[in-house]
DNA sequence: GGCACTTTGTGCATTCCTTCACAAACGCCT
DNA sequence: AGGCGTTTGTGAAGGAATGCACAAAGTGCC
């Protein structure tokens, strides 16, 4: 009773490395190449082949065996099963050093993110343009939701105004929330989250680094 | 033999929830508390308590049962754990939109760690003046690492020159590197790398939104 | 001082993810 | 047409992370 292969039971760690594989495959068509295997695939993607063909393998099969994948076939498999054969409109709140640059940013232009409505709390920042568009207020949000079809919020808010940003988004009727405040956010189950942060992924970093410096101290190399 | 209770064989997955229990930590301690309980803290944390516990228990025991933990306490044991309690020179590889916001970025400058050097391999760019640094040549950065003492690196390059300026990184001696670039990185074993990628994260969010429309078209509201 | 209450720390079960090993399926060459 | 080499797809094993349940350990009241 599935028409499609049901894109329905991905392993949340495979979702995360679709875009990887999508990524990986686009480098493989720039080289001109047609056809090519998970092994190669792989080590463009960074990761090992059997795991490349296990997570292509919830998409349902679209390699030959023998030969390998059809870069363009599995090209387009990999876009649909993301849901990046359409437009997705994009709003960012928060119109600070971070979200002034994120609107400036061409990586959200690339396929089919664009971002067409950019929100701030500050009335003092409201009508200001930024690039093509025109800073509104937050009483706005569910009109430019509604209306434009956005589905995707990003907040760039200081962190003490990321919840509130974010209450606005989801009663506003937005779909999913990328958000770049170090705060854990409170949200309805239907509304996805992913979560960006820079001081995280510097303070990893830094325990690693002191980790891997204690640990150079204390074994051998080699 | 372990005079330290040891920060070795802590759970990847531990390390970078650490970070976020040290922020849950300050906005405790904002608030003038100066005892927490896991419950509390891990609310703030945005995960379950027992999980706030157990990664904790891996840094050695610094609870008292029936009470609680001593913000103050936890928060040193935090610091140190994480390297926090040094400073930690940043070194930005790439002055596009993306490495100049970054250089702009206050989120940098918390907690120890300081853009100490701007560099391109654009020779029209070296010489200017972004914020209070001057950007220099790529051929500067050994010697820079060498006086300067960086030990982490920033790649804020395209996708392009991604792997070339990880390689000007490491042979400079960088130990470890947070890179921007939607790309996979060949790096040395000793290196350790985080990456943060918009467009991927973007495009799980799209799949998760799609993912989501169509389930609420066929399974029932509730 | 002892008892009731609270909260931590942790062994165990469970679930999720990754890796291995190999059969099934294909093209190509003769 | 048949056999050989290649590569996929996947069941099963192994490993990691999460959540549960409860004993251990403390405080405060009587």
């Amino acid at each position: 009773m599935t028409p499609l292969p049901s894109h329905r039971d991905i392993p949340a760690a495979t979702v995360t490395r679709l875009p990887v594989y999508l990524r990986a495959l686009h480098a493989v068509a720039t080289r001109g190449v047609t056809r090519v295997s998970s092994e190669e695939l792989a080590i463009d993607a960074g990761v090992r082949s059997t795991q490349l063909r296990k997570d292509l393998s919830h998409l349902g099969s679209h390699g030959v065996r023998g030969v390998g994948y059809d870069v363009g076939r599995l090209t387009a498999e990999l876009t649909s099963a993301l849901g990046l054969n359409r437009a997705w409109p994009v709003a960012i709140v928060g119109m600070g050093n971070l979200g002034r640059a994120l609107a400036a940013y061409g990586g959200f232009a690339t396929e089919g993110f664009h971002v067409v409505a950019l929100l701030d709390r500050d009335h003092a920042i409201v009508g200001e343009r930024i690039g093509e568009l025109t800073v509104t207020a937050m009483s706005r949000l569910p009109g430019l939701v509604r209306e434009l079809g956005i589905a995707i919020g990003v907040i760039a808010t200081p962190a003490a105004s990321a919840q509130l940003a974010a209450d606005a988004l989801v009663s506003a009727g937005v779909e999913a929330i990328l958000t770049f405040a170090p705060v854990a956010l409170t949200l309805p189950e239907r509304v996805s989250t992913r979560s960006v942060d820079l001081a995280t992924e510097l303070h990893v970093l830094a325990f690693l680094a002191q980790h891997d410096r204690l640990a150079a101290d204390v074994g051998s190399p080699g």
